[in-house]
RNA sequence: CGCGGGAUGGAGCAGUUGGCAGCUCGUCGGGCUCAUAACCCGAAGGUCGUAGGUUCAAGUCCUACUCCCGCAA
C-alpha cells in the first residue's frame, strides 16, 4: 500500500510493516495500483514466488496476480468466514454482542473474502472486552494460525472447503453509527456499541449543546437502580414517561445514570471536546451536571 | 504549510479591562458519631508547559519552541 499523508498535520506516517521491512532491509513496493500494472505484476512474476500472502490488505487482487504463486495466495481474516465478510468483523462482532468470533486463514479469491477456508480457530470474546483488546488478541492467535497453514500447505495436508452461499458482510464503519439515539437504542446496544468503536472512534452524543465521547458504560435496569438508590422507588412507575437520554442521577463515584429506551445506561468513561478520555469522577469534578440534563 | 482547542497544587476546572493564585475532589491532622465514603475544624501541596520580550507589575499582552487533544482526510 502506498504510503498515504495522515493524521493532524497531514503529516507522512510510515506503516509499522514498511518500518520494521526497512530496518531489515525486506524490499518493499508501494504500487498505486495493481490491476493492469503489468510492471507490477511482471515484478511479481520474476520472484517466482511458492506463496503469497495477505493480511489487512483491504483491496482485492487482480487474478493475474492470484494465479502466480504455486501454491496459491491466501489470507488472515479475523472472523469465523463466511460470517463477517469485510473490512471490520471484529467491530461488528463485538458491536452486535457476539460471545465468540475467530480466526480464519483462506484462498484469495476475486471476490472480497469469499475464498476456500484452510483453518479456523474460535475466539471467545470477553463480555467487557474492547475492540482493540480483542484486535490484538486475535492478531496474535491468527499470526499463529498462519503460520499452522503454512505448514499444513507445504505438508500438503492443508484442508480446503468453500464458503457455502450464506454469509454476512461487516463494511466500513461509518461515523454516523457512532451517535448514540437513546430512543431507539437499548442499554444493551449502546454498551456494546460503545465497546466495540473503542479505541477507533468511540460513540458520542450531545450534552448541553457539547460533544461528549462515551467510551465506557454499563447497564443496569430499573428495579436494580431503584433497589440501589431508594429515594426513586415512588417513580418506578411513571419510567417509562421520562425522555430517554434524561440523566437520572449523577453519582461523583459510580457515573452517570442516564435512561435509554429500555434501562439505564451508566456513564464510566468519557471524554469531552478538546480534551481527553477521562474516567466519569474525574470529569464530574470539572463540569457541572445535573440530574434532569439530557443527551440528545 | 488542512481547520481548531488546550497546557494553572495529586485529579478535573475557574481566573473578568495585566495588580497578593481560586473552586470542587483527593491527601494529611483533629473533632462529631455505634459507625461511615456523610458532617464540622484545620494543614500541607503551584518556579501558572519551556525560553525570551513588553511593563513599576504578566497566569493574564507579544514572539519562538515542546507536548496533548478535537475535527477533517
Amino acid at each position: 500500500m502506498p504510503d498515504r499523508p495522515k493524521g493532524r498535520g497531514m503529516k507522512m506516517i510510515l506503516s509499522p510493516v514498511k518500518e520494521y521491512s526497512l530496518e531489515n532491509d525486506f524490499k518493499i513496493y508501494q504500487p498505486e495500483r495493481l490491476k493492469k500494472n503489468e510492471e507490477m505484476i511482471n515484478e511479481i512474476r520474476e520472484l517466482d514466488p511458492d506463496i503469497i500472502c495477505v493480511v489487512a490488505y483491504g483491496m482485492i487482487l487482480p487474478k493475474e496476480i492470484l494465479d502466480i504463486p504455486k501454491y496459491g495466495a491466501i489470507n488472515v481474516h479475523p472472523s469465523l468466514l463466511p460470517q463477517y465478510r469485510g473490512s471490520s468483523p471484529i467491530q461488528y462482532a463485538i458491536i452486535n454482542g457476539d460471545r465468540k468470533t475467530g480466526v480464519t486463514t483462506m484462498y484469495l479469491d476475486t471476490k472480497m473474502d469469499a475464498g476456500d477456508i484452510i483453518l479456523q480457530k474460535e475466539v471467545r470474546i470477553g463480555t467487557d472486552e474492547t475492540t482493540g483488546e480483542l484486535w490484538s488478541r486475535t492478531s496474535g492467535i491468527g499470526a499463529k494460525l498462519l503460520v499452522e497453514t503454512l505448514e499444513k500447505i507445504s505438508d500438503g495436508t492443508a484442508p480446503r472447503i468453500k464458503q457455502g452461499e450464506e454469509y454476512t458482510l461487516a463494511p466500513m464503519i461509518k461515523k454516523e453509527m457512532s451517535k448514540i439515539d437513546w430512543a431507539k437504542q437499548t442499554s444493551l446496544e449502546i454498551r456494546n456499541l460503545a465497546r466495540g468503536l473503542d479505541p477507533i472512534m468511540g460513540t458520542y452524543s450531545h450534552l448541553n449543546g457539547k460533544k461528549i465521547k462515551i467510551w465506557k458504560t454499563d447497564v443496569i435496569s430499573v428495579p436494580e437502580f431503584i433497589n440501589k438508590y431508594a429515594e426513586f422507588e415512588d417513580y418506578e412507575y411513571r419510567f417509562k414517561d421520562i425522555e430517554p437520554g434524561t440523566i437520572m442521577y449523577v453519582d461523583e463515584k459510580e457515573g452517570l445514570y442516564v435512561k435509554a429506551k429500555d434501562k439505564l445506561v451508566v456513564i464510566l468513561e468519557v471524554q469531552a471536546e478538546n480534551s481527553k478520555r477521562m474516567h466519569i469522577t474525574d470529569f464530574l469534578r470539572g463540569n457541572k451536571v445535573q440530574v434532569i440534563d439530557m443527551f440528545e
